[in-house]
DNA sequence: TGATATAGTTCATCTGTAGAACCATTCGCC
DNA sequence: GGCGAATGGTTCTACAGATGAACTATATCA
């Protein structure tokens, strides 16, 4: 695997730049958001719109967040009109979030603007480096959305539900 | 630099791997908080503790953040007794925070638990890909604090303040 | 049919954030 | 030296997002 001091190193590197990266660029992504819609809000619109449509349960679930938070962000989004509720005709306890047209153009328009802001810093990096780099952040991100066990021995019932 | 397809292809990954990385890993952070303890104020604790001593403008700077919700932060570890204010007797406007014994005992305990969990997932990365990669991101989250301008003609007085 | 699970909402409460107003102090400069 | 501007910090109000518990309505399963 990895030598154990470096690897001890390394994550304290990570979480320093972590830290940086996060704050930094919440801001700076803040920055380019049009009046009285949050990130957040944004983030959401995004995911619905990557999707065509999903659940409040699923969104709760990828968000990492409670129902109810999910309740609460969808209500303010509806009330601005940018997306639609609809219910499942099969089973009558769901509704399916959709964006608007109008909510789609607003998101198109900020995801642009975040292209172009996020071109400006990935910008320099050569082809190879950022090639590598975003290999190894989605590797990282998919060992992250495990349930968490894999070397493990044995009788480890903790952890995941 | 970068063929501009590509960026915006790499950009694009970044984007939802970013996203789904700062969601779960706050998520599995938040889980290894002590009652009572968010994960923004471990931050403040932690980043007082990286410094041994700092100022509420210093940290509404770091965290991007402004004064006022340093400060609510800043009173409600102090109402914990997890850092002290002291006084600055040259400019006596300034107050430097620092840690109590208490608030270091904990910023350490939770520091440690924080590098078993991150090292529970580096560890899926060999030596010259995980340094390669932090490389990388300590590089991206130092041309992210820079003012911005880099390859700008002239007469641009926007932006930098 | 009846217990249980699931989807989603509501409510109370808390944290973090913004922004404006404000106080105390220090600085810049005439 | 003194006065206006800048700086460090707090207070206040308002709001977004998060939690967790209670609740409704519906579906599933045995």
């Amino acid at each position: 695997m990895i030598d154990c001091k470096l690897l001890s190193q390394i994550i304290s590197r990570y979480k320093s730049a972590m830290f940086t990266m996060q704050r930094r660029l919440n801001a700076l992504i803040r920055d380019e958001m049009p009046q009285d819609l949050t990130v957040d809000q944004f983030a959401t619109l995004e995911y619905i719109r990557s999707r065509g449509q999903c659940t409040s349960s699923e969104l709760a679930e990828v968000f990492c967040v409670g129902k109810s938070s999910i309740t609460a962000i969808i209500s303010r989004l509806f009330d601005k009109s940018l997306i639609r509720r609809l219910p499942d005709d099969k089973d009558r306890r769901v509704t399916y979030l959709r964006l608007t047209e109008e909510g789609e153009r607003m998101a198109v328009d900020i995801d642009g603007r975040l292209e172009t802001l996020l071109s400006r810093y990935m910008g320099h990096f050569d082809e190879k480096e950022a090639t590598q780099f975003i290999e190894t952040y989605e590797k990282l991100a998919h060992v992250l959305v495990q349930p968490i066990e894999q070397d493990a021995p044995a009788g480890e019932e903790k952890r995941q539900e």
